[in-house]
DNA sequence: TTGTAGGCGTTATCAG
DNA sequence: CTGATAACGCCTACAA
């Protein structure tokens, strides 16, 4: 592999000439720079960035962390990034957490040994000392999905309570007051956490008193949607409606309730979250909270890359979500 | 940031030596690598691995090449992939071509320019001057969903021949005679031509004459299946069953169909390819041909890592898959 | 506009 | 078992 040497003996000029014909090729005489790139093609040269990034100190490359790449709402997210990153020449390394702690952290630790430039991070926990060692290091790193609204940290973010709220709000106004809520474990999403907040606030403010046993906490997997929508069916007194904290919960819940015997949504109402694509193209089609995935995935990198160039003062963002009314939710029966 | 240096002196060891205990504990003695430890702990050193990339040659990086991301069926194998990698200490870059073989192009020079020590790789053409080149200079490369079952290149995929003629003729044994393909830009993939090859074949095998106004070529998207499908039904004398090259696309053939009033399955019989988890999600359940995509990505990079490793053959690894009949696929009507 | 030379953090080769 | 020291490929003052 030849190397930036063997183009300026080739083409009779020093290294840094040619440096320069790479980095900054108006720097260079015209007929300096015809020989240098002459050279470059006969000798095969292949420019290594390794190097480069070796010397500046800029890998030019982000880490961005997510819970799972299955769960389309991330995939779009990525896609954000990605697209953003890689029109300003960036390139990102994926990494899953499988929502644990403890994959997080190695994730983070084995990312910054790689010397990526920035972290865009879904965390599991933004209180856990992972996200304070970023911080005191002066690490850059920016939260997608996040729930914090202010503090020394970039982010961005929905209102996740509010999505919650208005999830519900929508049940209720359809008479329901038997109100479900699948939700994915508390303890390794704020997400779901605020939206279940969101959720036990409407009750409240419509005086539907709120009973715990219609909450069934779960992990975020299509099975565990299934599975407990079975579990909030089978009571005593089973619910009328379920709100679940995302979309790929409902599309298990979806077939949990069919699997009962139940016809959608006379039997069921089903609200989800993220509105993630295929949700308005099941049957029948998915009442959901609409989020910009691909927009945050954007913005985060955006803000990322601000962080990094200038020391520009941390910023949350707090993306509008919205309430998509589709097929899944109808009348209370009776 | 600290640097090895740093803990040297502060160890009163040489670099040398700190460089073993991070890299070959036992050749030091423990008392000596206490020292060390120390230090490394006292002045918070931070490893830097490209550091350790650029002297070794080797990043300790991959890339992952795909069309994209938002397609479950390939979320799923960068899944694969991605734990594999993981798993050896080795990290993912991600990228999507979106079909373009120019951008497939300038991916892999940018991931090359990174010192990637190898690259999977699910091609827009198998047979481009991209894969030559690497081929030529005899990069470690290895194709991801590939057709290609023999030659100098490392691929895993399956026989999408196969799988295509095998959705037909359970469409045929439905007694369908009018069998529509809604089909992925051929020029953009040659998995989705080698499908059709598979849909012909098995058409003329059962004596049922081709009629090329049948087939819809569309981009691989969710809207590209519905409006295709949509053209394919209100032919003269319409489809009563489609096979469609992703399950992407037959999702958004089931939308389609039903935005033109019909009932599935009994007046549409839709069998889709990949058997991504949401196709048993969806109402009716999807008929699909399986394809072991998270096996898929795990052996691919295996397969990558060994020819990176020792001087291994390339190989190709042909998977297998399979009808899965579920709910969207009935006899003809009449 | 171009060249010289030092250095980035780590590993590897040789000695000791 | 440990220490010196020369690379690795490129960038960047500083000089010319």
């Amino acid at each position: 592999m030849s190397t930036i040497r063997d183009v300026a003996k080739l083409a009779g000029v020093s290294t840094a000439t040619v440096s320069r014909v790479i980095n900054s090729p108006k720097t260079v005489r015209e007929q300096t720079r015809g020989k240098v790139t002459l050279a470059m093609k006969t000798c095969n040269y292949k420019y290594n960035a390794l190097a480069r990034g070796f010397v500046t100190k800029k890998s030019n490359t982000i880490g961005l962390i997510i819970p799972t790449i299955n769960n389309p709402v991330f995939a779009e997210s990525t896609r954000g990034v990605q697209d953003y990153a890689n029109h300003q020449k960036i390139q990102v390394i994926l990494g899953n957490t499988y929502y644990q702690y403890d994959l997080e952290e190695s994730l983070v630790e084995t990312l910054r040994e790689k010397q990526v430039d920035g972290l865009i991070i879904t965390t599991t926990n933004p209180r856990g000392a992972i996200l304070k060692n970023l911080l005191d290091e002066g690490f850059p790193f920016v939260l997608l999905y996040s729930t914090v609204k202010k503090g020394p940290v970039s982010a961005v973010g929905i209102d996740n309570y509010q999505g919650g709220y208005r999830a519900t709000e929508h049940l209720v106004k359809l008479g329901h007051d038997r109100i479900g809520m699948v939700a994915g474990n508390f303890s390794r999403s704020d997400r779901s956490f605020h939206r279940w907040h969101g959720y036990r606030q409407c009750l409240k403010n419509h005086g539907i008193p709120y009973d715990k046993d219609l909450l069934a906490q779960t992990d975020y997997s299509l099975t565990g949607g299934r599975d407990s929508v079975k579990k909030l069916l089978s009571l005593q007194n089973p619910v009328t409606a379920v709100f679940c904290s995302n979309d790929y919960l409902a599309l298990g819940a979806m077939k949990g309730a069919r699997e009962l015997g139940l016809n959608l949504p006379t039997d069921l109402s089903i609200v989800g979250f993220d509105d993630i694509q295929i949700a308005s193209y099941v049957i029948p089609e998915l009442t959901t909270i609409h989020q910009p995935a691909y927009e945050m995935g954007k913005l985060g990198a955006q803000l990322l890359f601000q962080r990094i160039g200038n020391q520009s003062k941390p910023e949350q963002l707090m993306l509008e979500s919205s309430l998509i009314v589709r097929e899944s939710t109808t009348k209370a029966p009776g």
